[in-house]
RNA sequence: GCACUAGUGGCGGAAUUGGCAGACGCAACGGACUCAAAAUCCGUCGAGAGCAAUCUCAUGAGGGUUCAAGUCCCUCCUGGUGCACCA
């Protein structure tokens, strides 16, 4: 008898083995066949490690470190993402340095990853807040602002009325103050804003190169939302006046009955002496300021608006006199700020005009039927056919839209265009912890940029982190720090006091990885040029958007300033679900259904904790934790662990169990390829189960097995394979082939149907013809036939035969 | 609200992409071992009817296409993620 599974024992005596002998280390070697395995670098929170960190990192060692078996020099980094909201207010409230916090959380965080046994290359660790880091972030941001990509905005920001600070969007629940319950507004502030709508098309276009999964692909360009319309001027009857509006539905600009522009619209301000009802708009403007864009746009909600009066427009085809309102559903953020509403054919018109009692007059009719208008607009494209439009009646949408188009741009009174849902990067924050933007502001000479030497520009020291109450960052208040000499003509100056969004420094992490202790640039053009890109980055779904799409344009643009060398960052984009707690809910504190990995670790073992993150359900939905599924896993690993009581000699597979060799190693490396490593494990389980059965397996199974299993749980299969007397260590294995000719049964079972139901099985050879499979497959079922007419017999090879019959 | 996505036994989930629904695991139940319990091992395990062979129903709900539907189409219901200053 063997003795007893002892993973604390295992665990830590594999832990030293591979510290000391490094053998995960990615090699500078740029002769071999090279493989990037990426994972999104965590931030280090205080709450330490969460469950759902290793389901990520476990799924990308396994691939990372079957790729070495292969022969792959492989690239599998690990790093922080430590600028950010929590440790600042945390650092705020015990007035520690928010270094200080990281750097405990930093360690906290790394102790826990080592005990799970990844096979990170430590050497090539990198820290956001790092300065040799954030160096080149500021090095970055200097060069889109020479390209003209970096600008300054009136934006607005959320302002807690109590507390007079800037809040962030989660800092701001049900429209007042997270901390004080005061009531939030929007106050306008002037910030760093990024071009990354230069990027919009060439950020969907790249998406043809590479391979990502299909839903990430999907909402990056519904994100981006190119639609294709036109811009068409309004002038207003009692001045000189143009009102631009955006739609994308030209076509029905003879249905145009009105128009709304958004409550913040500056021609507001500019005719406010002939707006009759100005303090009516006056009072309507302070209420959409207290609300989001996205309560705004809510459907469900009630329309509200204000009509002015003393102002109208001429829509421009038929001259009529059309009325201007203001409404918080248009938003100035998107278009130009201001619509056409069409009520007969766009919802959200149709139901302000039904409020309000305005005219609806139809345009498009329905090539399938009537069209009732008292009840919803019409908004079918498809079908649409023009009506009382004048030139364009009897067209399709799809025509009539080009032959608008053509029509105003002839008339000079609009154009084609092409507009985004895709807004500008927001790239300042008033906070303490984070990048400090390295631009200085001249009243001479404008914004200046350091110059690349003087990076990087320290984070000063600050008696206190938090924000001041005028809106400005606490680094305002350092008066020695902000007040300098012009670069550019030595007169007085001011640095920018703003910092960075956490976004920067994981918009280019992935880079530095590739040579993370160059201090002559972000990283050699050799290493970028053999490591990039990035060949299989897996991350969670809720960063498919803003990440994802921010790091891509900012690779977009290192391509096209030549400083990195492929245009895309990554080659394959993979997503996990997340993990929620044992009720099926987000685990959180106020919940009490947090399951912290270290108890796992200690009670069950690290190889346990990784088998079961890997097998607890298909990888890109999300899970519930359960504590008897964690035990159903060990049980798993002790019955691996006892086949050494079953293991008799033998160098190759043994004739009975052949078949099942060759099929679980083809299952399992196809499967680890493809994320399904729950029934990867489910294979790997149903062949010990074999062995089981028959109470015996060779010692070439064994080794097949433990390699096979090895990058799931790696610490007990080295053990067993040194405990077994086999030659150095299961990670300098060659993984094992399989033969496809070995992988099939000669007999295969197939099921026989009467009109698609089951009646019976037959065992036939796998290359039976197709004549005595029915011929056997009819006499199987005779009984059941009888008194029937045979209509028809369809037979499919392998997998079923049905008889139609009456 | 908009975008994406999912719904299968008591539970987590499989199903070669239109071909035997429930692999694998958990829980439960019965048995062996034990003074006993735990662990372990063996067995049963979607629902209903029947002594039984067997039959009927069943993949969120309803309809459709097909020899055949968890898988394809239409309508509806419910859950998850994101919504730009959490990361």
């Amino acid at each position: 008898m063997t003795e007893m599974y002892n993973h604390h024992v295992i665990e830590k005596k594999w832990q030293k083995v591979w510290d000391e002998k490094n053998p995960f280390k990615a090699e500078d070697d740029y002769s071999k066949p090279k493989f990037y395995a990426l994972v999104e670098f965590p931030y280090p929170s205080g709450q330490g490690l969460h469950v759902g960190h290793p389901r990520p990192y476990t799924a990308l060692d396994i691939v990372s470190r079957k790729r070495r078996m292969q022969g792959y020099n492989v690239l599998f980094p690990m790093g922080w993402d430590a600028f950010g909201l929590p440790t600042e207010n945390y650092a705020i409230k015990n007035k520690i340095h928010p270094a200080v916090v990281t750097k405990n959380n930093v360690e906290r965080f790394k102790n826990q990853l080592k005990s799970l046994g990844y096979s990170f290359d430590w050497e090539r660790e990198v820290n956001t807040t790092d300065p040799d880091y954030y160096k080149w972030t500021q090095w970055i941001f200097l060069k889109l602002f020479k390209a003209g990509l970096a600008y300054k905005k009136e934006m607005p920001i959320n302002w807690c009325t109590s507390c007079k600070v800037g809040l962030a969007n989660e800092e701001v629940v049900n429209g007042v103050c997270e901390r004080c319950g005061g009531e939030v507004v929007r106050k306008v502030k002037s910030e760093w804003m990024l071009k990354i709508t230069e990027y919009a098309d060439k950020l969907i276009d790249g998406l043809n190169d590479v391979d990502y999964i299909e839903r990430v692909k999907t909402q990056q360009k519904n994100w981006i939302g190119r639609s294709e319309g036109a811009e068409v001027d309004f002038k207003l009857k009692q001045v000189d006046e143009t009102l631009r509006v955006y739609t994308t539905r030209p076509d029905t600009l003879f249905g145009a009955t009105y128009m709304v522009v958004s409550p913040e619209h500056p021609l507001l301000d500019k005719y406010k002496d002939l707006i009759e009802n100005f303090d009516e708009v006056v009072s309507y403007r302070e209420k959409a300021a207290l609300k989001s864009d996205f309560e705004r746009t809510e459907l469900v909600k009630e329309k509200t608006g204000v009509c002015l009066k003393g102002i109208s427009a001429i829509n421009p085809v038929n001259d009529k006199e059309i009325p201007v309102w203001i409404s918080d559903y248009v938003l100035m953020s998107y278009g130009t700020g201001a619509i056409m509403a069409v009520p007969a054919h766009d919802t959200r018109d149709f139901e302000f005009a039904q409020k309000f009692n305005l005219p609806i007059i139809q345009v498009v009719k329905s090539t399938e039927g009537e069209v009732d208008l008292t009840k919803e607009a019409f908004t079918d494209v498809a079908t649409g056919t023009m009506v009382n439009s004048g030139f364009l009646d009897d067209l399709s949408v799809e025509d009539a839209k080009e032959k608008i188009k053509n029509f105003l741009e002839e008339k000079g009174i609009g154009h084609r265009k092409i507009n985004y849902k895709l807004r500008d990067w927001v790239f300042s924050r008033q906070r303490y912890w984070g990048e400090p933007i390295p631009i200085i502001e001249c009243e001479k000479c404008g914004f200046v940029p350091l110059k690349e030497e003087e990076l990087p520009l320290l984070l000063p020291e600050v008696e206190s982190y938090m924000p001041t109450d005028n809106g400005e960052s606490p680094l305002a208040a350092i008066t020695d720090w902000v007040n300098v000499k012009c670069p550019c003509c030595g007169g007085d100056a001011k640095r920018e006091t703003d910092t960075m969004p956490q976004w920067a420094g994981s918009s280019w992490y992935f880079l530095r990885y590739t040579d993370p202790k160059n201090t002559e640039a972000l990283a050699s053009k050799e290493a970028l040029n053999y490591w990039m890109p990035v060949d299989w980055y897996n991350g969670g779904m809720e960063h498919t958007t803003l990440h994802l799409l921010y790091s891509r344009f900012w690779h977009k643009f290192l391509y096209d300033e030549n400083y990195v060398t492929t245009p895309e960052p990554y080659q394959r984009r993979t997503s996990h679900g997340m993990i929620l707690g044992e009720n099926g809910e987000k685990m959180s504190k106020s919940r009490g259904n947090v399951i912290n990995p270290d108890d796992i670790v200690n009670d069950y073992g690290a190889d346990t904790l990784r088998t079961y993150e890997m097998f607890i359900g298909a990888f890109d939905l999300a899970v519930s934790w359960s504590e008897n599924g964690v035990k159903g896993c060990r049980r798993f690993l002790e019955r691996v662990w006892k086949l050494q009581d079953l293991v008799v000699d033998g160098e190759e597979y043994s004739k009975e169990n052949e078949t099942k060799m060759h099929q679980t190693i083809k299952k399992v490396s196809s499967d680890f390829e493809s994320l399904k490593f729950n029934t990867a494990i489910a294979a790997m389980m149903e062949l010990i189960n074999v062995f089981y059965k028959a109470e015996k397996l060779n010692k070439a199974e064994y080794k097949t097995l433990l390699i096979l299993l090895n990058p799931v749980a790696p610490h007990i299969t080295e053990e067993i394979w040194e405990k077994l007397g086999c030659e150095g260590y299961v990670y300098e294995q060659t993984w094992p082939e399989y033969d496809e000719e070995k992988t099939i049964e000669s007999t295969v079972e197939i099921a026989v149907q009467i009109n698609g139901k089951i009646k019976g099985t037959i065992n036939i050879a796998k290359d039976a013809a197709k004549e005595d499979v029915l011929n056997i497959a009819k006499e199987a079922i005779s009984s059941k036939l009888e008194g029937k007419n045979i209509i028809k017999e369809i037979y499919v090879p392998g997998r079923i035969v049905n008889i139609v019959a009456k």
